[in-house]
DNA sequence: GCCGTTGATTTGACTGAGTCAAAACAACGG
DNA sequence: CCGTTGTTTTGACTCAGTCAAATCAACGGC
């Protein structure tokens, strides 16, 4: 699996390391890690990588375009190797799962709105907010309390 | 000016306190400011405020419906008054101006495609990502070096 | 108009993601 | 195999935002 990203990585001008390499792998298995997830991933493969390494790698794989940064939110940022594809992501409000939806209007979904005073777009970002199943199911089974204790709404922070 | 917030906030439940107008005011005059702007806007009507009481007045602001936070990638959170009408923004990527665009689909741009799993949607995000006409201006003087300087990209973290 | 309750503000310390710079290191071309 | 040059490492640092306890003031009742 691992010399499969070597290619890759020399095609877009970047030299092939270890860290590089167990970060990639780490991104496969984990399609939306945050830099903490991919350090404790990649450490698996190469136990003395440091964060500020794995920022690195990202940065050198983001503007290599082999991996696309996603920030939701009130969240740290995560990485996902699907790039060039225009899909976009669903965010659970509660658990912060993400998932990605191929839009299902076309390449840019909203591209052509009325863009006042010259302002050019080279990309439009869709990011939709809701409730995945396990967190609507949570939230049934807190909105009826057994024991008299106060309800919570499902939402969190 | 000043008076017309009073009933506005008495009517979600919030006290009126000169906070609380002062940061209203801010935001009036800059419809998307960051916590820093709205600090240092506010001081203007009430010179001890402090950042953490921004925060705690923001939060009951968003909590209240008056206000919306938006929280472009790699910038510092906005907060805009505009609640309630599913505009979008328009963020300048190298000088991080923000413009509101009304969506030219209608109410919810692609709420409906496909979602995965019993995801429920409750809000579509979307943010537009170009340059601005000023920008575009400097880009290209940038790019016309005048005495052998180096030519960066007119793109910013 | 004054007082007490209760929510808001203030203060100060703290967290956590991410950045910066300099020195040691290793991949690749010759 | 060696040297160049891009990477990694180390460590200190910045900045936005959070948390908790104590003080303070808005509002409803008297």
């Amino acid at each position: 699996m691992e010399t499969t990203w070597a290619p890759r990585l020399r095609a877009v001008g970047l030299r092939v390391t270890r860290p590089r390499l167990a970060v990639l792998d780490v991104l496969a298995d984990h399609p939306h890690a945050d830099a903490d997830t991919i350090v404790t991933g990649a450490r698996a493969q190469h136990p003395t990588l440091s964060p500020q390494t794995v920022y690195g790698v990202l940065d050198a794989l983001v503007s290599g375009g082999l991996a696309r940064r996603i920030e939701p939110a009130g969240a740290p940022a995560l990485f996902e190797l699907r790039v060039g594809d225009n899909h976009h992501h669903l965010v659970c409000r509660s658990c912060g799962a993400v998932a990605d939806v191929d839009c299902a209007v076309g390449a840019a979904p909203c591209l052509s709105p009325a863009t006042p005073a010259g302002f050019v777009v080279d990309e439009a970002e869709v990011v939709f907010w809701g409730s995945c199943r396990d967190c609507q199911v949570e939230a049934a089974a807190e909105s009826v309390p057994i024991d008299g204790h106060e309800i919570r709404g499902g939402t969190r922070a």
